[in-house]
Parts: structure tokens; C-alpha cells; sequence
DNA sequence: AATTTTATTGATAATGGTTTTCATTTCTAG
DNA sequence: CTAGAAATGAAAACCATTATCAATAAAATT
């Protein structure tokens, strides 16, 4: 586990490891969750309240680690954009997600990834063939009711 | 393939099937393709421009039909929601997506949808015994290049 | 070191898809 | 017919995200 394996890839596209970007990169490699641009906003005002970093931002910071490809972006469908860091801190966990369409919360998963995988595989290899589609990234998500959610909604 | 299989959910839900309902449920049942709330107000603004239906009316209705299960609501990351029958034009179809991020092109594919399900099915039962969650739907997208875009962007 | 160039930043304004509001119209029940 | 409920659409509000732009900081050059 290397720590900050990013560093090469702001190098090799002539960005910079600014504080506001370095910060950005900070809270999303500490946290489990799926914060949105506004969420990152707040815990860096109230954390690492010695800098004004804008909102401006960190939306900048993060479309830029986005496609970089050091940040996943997601839509788990409550009308605000959420990031994720593409490896975590303990190194690379592929991993999809189940969501809580009562209260947002988010469930990563890796059972069945290995089976998961090795269908996606071989579905993207035939898509690929039969529709001439070059295929880069799959998305799979569950959506239902997580525990707390089933008893207080019946 | 029985005609207007959603009227039922209509009467149930002590909703009317008004003509601009009605309007909306004809032109998603007459394409294949995944029309946003403003592409259905403007082709009932070309094809059925006797009334004069509102985009509010567009949103409302979509809403009705997503929560009733007659419509399904995708993100595919061009910043508008889009909409598509649940049950096409021929009967039921399954079906996923394969999305181009370059000009937002959409394939459905059945390819591989009997392996998806059963792998899917497992999954789901295996996730909602160890989560506690409880799976109302699925959600797989595949992303990437289609033919076209592949050549205009080298 | 001084100067030029380039990248970064954040306050503010603008954008644009979606929702709310609300007065009016249409349908339904009695 | 009449009272109540549901549906409609124009306009305004909402709100996450993006564009502008002047100011700042870092790198490159002289
Ligand atoms: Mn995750
Ligand atoms: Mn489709
Ligand atoms: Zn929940
Ligand atoms: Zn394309």
C-alpha cells in the first residue's frame, strides 16, 4: 500500500498539488461514505478551518480527480452528485453498491464481486463485438429498503 | 399482449386517465428511444398540438407513472432525467443499457439477460440476507464509446 | 532577483432542469 | 344540478452545478 499514488498522475498532466486539492484528496481518503461536493464544503470549513477553500472549488478539484481517474462520481438518485475515492485507504477494493431509496444510505459491497466480475467480463466482451461499443466503466447498483427503513414504513 | 395493461393501476389508485395522461403513456409506447420530461412536451407539442399539455403536467404525469411502476426513471449523465415504458410496445421486455459518454447514444441490449438474472437474483438474495436489505430493483449500465464516436475521437 | 507566463482560486452571477404555488378548469359523487 | 375532489398550466421559486472574472500564487524565463 504506497501512499499517495496520485501524485504521479497531477505530475504527469502538468496540475498541481495544491493544498485546497491535497485537503480534498484528504477527507475523501478517510471517510467510508459518499459525501457530495457540498458535504466535502462543510467538513473542510469546520476541519480545516485555517484556509477558505470555495465551493467553486472543490467542484473544480473534484471534476479534475474525476477524470483523472482517482475519483468515482455517482448518482444514487437524491438529486446531488457523490464522490468516492477509486482506491481506499487500504488499497484498491472494487466494490458496488446497495442504496436506501427512503434514506440515502449507502451500503458497499463486495460479495459476489468475483462472480459479478467475471460475468461483466465476458458481457462487455460481447457487447463490445456485437454492437462495436468500446465499454470503459459498468455501473451496478441494488435499490430497496435497508433495515431501520423497513420497520418505520410499513 | 394485452392493450392498456395499465389501466387497472389507474383505477386502483383512484387516479383518472385524463388525455394528456393518456397523450404521454402513447408517445412512450411508440419509441424506442429514452425521452426526457422536455423531449415528450415537445413532441406533444408537434403531434398533438389540438391541446396545449404543460411541461408541469409532463413532470407530474412521469412521476404518477414511475411511482406506479408503469414508467422507468434513468440517469444516463447528460444532466436530464429520462424516461422509458416498463413494459414496451411488444410486451414485456427486460433489458439494460449501454451508454456513449460522448454523444449520449443508447443501446437497450437483451444480450447475456438470462445470465444477468440469475446472477442477479443470487445476488440479491444473498445481499438481502447479510444486509438486512430488502431489493426492490436492479440497476446495470454499461459506459463507453459507440462506433461512431470511436472514430471521431482518436 | 526581477519579469513574464501559466495555473489556481473564490466571490459572484448565471444556468437550467425540476418543483412549488395558485388560480382555474374538469371530472365525479350524491 | 351541486358540492367536493382531482387535474391542469402559467408563472415563480428552487437549487445543484457551471461560467465569469479579477486577484493571487507558483513556475519558467531572462
Ligand atoms: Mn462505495
Ligand atoms: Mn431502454
Ligand atoms: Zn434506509
Ligand atoms: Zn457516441
Amino acid at each position: 500500500m504506497r501512499k499517495c499514488w496520485w501524485r504521479g498522475k497531477f505530475e504527469g498532466a502538468g496540475l498541481r498539488l495544491t493544498s485546497p486539492r491535497l485537503a480534498i484528496i484528504d477527507i475523501l481518503s478517510k471517510t467510508t461514505k459518499h459525501p457530495s461536493a457540498e458535504d466535502i464544503y462543510l467538513t473542510l470549513r469546520q476541519k480545516y478551518n485555517n484556509d477558505n477553500i470555495g465551493l467553486t472549488t472543490v467542484y473544480r478539484t473534484l471534476e479534475i480527480l474525476v477524470n483523472m481517474g482517482i475519483v468515482y462520481k455517482f448518482d444514487f438518485g437524491d438529486g446531488r452528485t457523490r464522490y468516492e475515492l477509486s482506491e481506499g485507504p487500504d488499497g484498491f477494493r472494487h466494490h458496488h453498491h446497495l442504496v436506501c431509496t427512503e434514506c440515502g444510505r449507502i451500503i458497499d459491497y463486495t460479495d459476489f464481486i468475483d462472480e459479478e466480475k467475471e460475468l461483466l467480463d465476458r458481457t462487455e466482451k460481447g457487447l463490445a463485438e456485437k454492437y462495436h461499443f468500446q465499454i470503459h466503466k459498468h455501473l451496478i447498483q441494488f435499490y430497496g429498503l435497508c433495515e431501520n427503513c423497513q420497520l418505520n414504513k410499513p
